[in-house]
DNA sequence: CGCAATCGGATCATATCGGTCCGATTGGAC
DNA sequence: GTCCAATCGGACCGATATGATCCGATTGCG
């Protein structure tokens, strides 16, 4: 019921960034890093997962970096944790996902869990990067 | 992101233990772990647990075994998790803790991770033990 | 008074996670 | 055109936390 704390830190460095160059500039992890206090290695495993989520967009070579490849207020908490951690899901037992559950069957609390999955991805769902980096003079993404 | 297997066990187990007696008659660990499948080990481990949390009262000797200390309509889920995995919370930097976050005084995102805690923990004390025991259409196990 | 059954705590193996290192790729500079 | 430097990307390794197993303490009954 707690999430890893590298998606702790992914939520700080996307909010970061959200407040640094509101998604249009580039940014490297070095900076992020120093801005952030998260060790650089960590910075660039999230990056690397981020990328892969398509929530950022990341450049190579010298003068590269990454940027958000979305306005901050269209990226959420759980666009985030979903990138790092996977899927929101409080227990194994989603349905779709064949299972090696040994109360499979006879298991009455299994058909309540997506309720309560879905609540607790709508409640990070509502919270975007924009109204956690509160920038105060970009309210309208470009 | 995800609860560990132990609680979902437990919520399993509170699930079964309140859907035959209804918290009145007393079982043993034996039996409930017969009945869910869950380890015997492990139903020790959750009774000790749970036990401690107050939500059931176990008895010692020849004939005991415990009982649910509550009506089961009393009892969430929340209750169940925070007795077996702690205080529920996202991040460790839930107000009141001290922490050695080393981004603490410039961390713009602490401030809104209470109020998705408290989203979440709403949802989760939103289901007590008698809803999950109601299942839509009440098969009768085999 | 002895025995059996049960909970309670302690111990150990396992798996996931977090941290670190090295290589591949790409842009710029000469 | 070639070399070099900076950066991302992936892979390896150690540490922590979790889950399962085992043994002892306690209690009721015969």
């Amino acid at each position: 019921m707690r999430l890893s704390s590298l998606a702790d830190y992914a939520v700080v460095m996307m909010s970061a960034a959200a407040r640094h160059c509101g998604g249009i500039a580039r940014l490297n992890a070095t900076l992020l890093s120093e801005e952030t206090g998260v060790p650089l290695p960590t910075v660039q495993k999230l990056v690397s997962r981020l990328s892969a989520a398509g929530l950022i967009e990341s450049t190579r070579g010298t003068g590269g970096g990454f940027r958000l490849s979305r306005p901050p207020a269209s990226i959420s908490l759980a666009d985030i944790i979903e990138a790092v951690e996977g899927p929101i899901a409080l227990t194994a037992c989603v349905d779709g996902a064949a299972q090696d559950c040994c109360i499979d069957q006879t298991c009455k609390v299994k058909p309540h869990w997506n309720a309560v999955n879905g609540a607790v991805r709508g409640a990070l769902a509502g919270v975007t990067l924009a109204s956690l980096s509160q920038v105060p003079n970009s309210p309208v993404p470009a």
